[in-house]
DNA sequence: AACTATTTATAAGA
DNA sequence: TTCTTATAAATAGTT
């Protein structure tokens, strides 16, 4: 519809290939807005131009699972926000098992490994394997959380001990060196010789790390551990 | 476009509504499959009725890439019980690709939509939403598991940088001890008094924590970190 | 489901 | 890209 008819082929011109997507798509997209409307459907439209740039219309209603929906796919969709067709065919064969059911791989697998065919098994005996695996997926599921949330939680544990150790031994240290201060000053009161020995043991430069420490001015580092008070508890 | 002008609103009446939804939802498809054969784009359209039946286009481009996935999950299914396993238990992490969640973001949606009504459905029906529902499961479930690790992690490196501070701290104040003892007997050779009056700030009660520690004979509490090296390096 | 008067979309040109 | 405009295409209301 325009000046002269055209035929329903590839555009071969690409200036005017790229006028016609930029026309034809808008149109597209008003048209699926306009049936969502008038009509009260679902619509949802996705157009991918052939340099990979995205447009698209959702209707209202689905818009919210939509948005839900991309929560989870935020990450993958930032992997590769300009090249999606081509990364898309190159890196293809690589890039599946999360589409991948589990459930059809636990399910094969363990046919393989009982090495027997399907076939024979009424409808009752498939649906009681179905139930077994679906049993065996949730505890493994269950299982590999609480190996999970136990590490989390021990480890918390430790990071607690540890924070509190630190503390008591930055105030043993600041302790020790006012005591030392109040020691060096009496025997320099007493007697002027032997403040100098001490220095290869004095404050800055007596282990060897790494770098310099300044224990009077830096308390143990801080760290915000998850739901310390119950780490702290359970030790 | 027709002999009245029509504000673009929810048309009132069924009869008229079902009747508009017919031709336009038809010319929605047309012109997105015109829109992907003039302009080679990738081009993907859903369409689902107030009554709850779906109408879909997808570009050959799209679709090819549908049935490619669908080819790799089919090979994916003839591999062997050994590398499906590993690669289920290994590789969980692995991403969608880049451009999939383009379609099925709207594609899956209308699937959940559609799954509020499942009495009309055919057995197909069922089954791609089932399917669809495992996808998304999958990768809600890698999701978690990312966390899970990153937590993990986190607190790895900060178990590593809590200990070394404790080693320091602990080295500092065996120094200061030694330190201390000289300076004792120094002021304890030349002058026989004031010894006890050290003794409030004396070693074994001179903080005021909850017990005792005997820091001559205890080493910072050896933890042992998961891969402390990489955690060491990170910080 | 067809028809057709009209509106709308858009091809070509600027 | 945007605008203009002649024309093709879509479709609202009718049959």
């Amino acid at each position: 519809m325009g000046r002269g008819k055209i035929v329903i082929r590839r555009i071969d011109d690409t200036t005017s290939r790229q006028v016609t997507f930029s026309k034809s798509r808008n149109g597209l997209l008003k048209k699926a807005k306009e049936l969502s409307i008038l009509c009260d459907a679902e619509v949802g439209v996705i157009v991918v131009s052939n340099t990979g740039r995205l447009y698209e219309f959702a209707s209202t209603s689905i818009r919210s699972i939509v948005e839900r929906y991309n929560k989870e796919q935020e990450d993958y969709q930032l992997m590769s926000p300009t090249s999606e067709a081509k990364v898309f065919f190159n890196d293809q064969l690589i890039h599946y098992p999360a589409n991948f059911p589990a459930y059809y791989r636990i399910f094969n697998c363990t046919r393989q490994l009982k090495g027997e065919e399907l076939n024979g098994l009424s409808v009752k005996d498939l649906e009681n394997l179905e139930s077994q695996l679906e049993t065996s997926l949730n505890s493994i599921r269950t299982k590999k959380d609480q190996l999970f949330t136990d590490e989390i939680q021990q480890l918390n544990r430790q990071g607690v001990i540890s924070h509190q150790e630190n503390m008591k031994l930055f105030k043993e240290v600041n302790v020790l060196q006012k005591e030392n201060a109040e020691l060096q000053k009496k025997v320099h009161g007493e007697k002027d010789i032997k403040r100098c020995s001490m220095q290869p043991h004095g404050f800055s430069n007596r282990c060897d790390l790494d770098g310099p420490i300044d224990l009077q001015l830096r308390q143990p580092q801080q760290r915000d551990y998850e739901t310390p008070e119950n780490a702290t508890k359970l030790q």
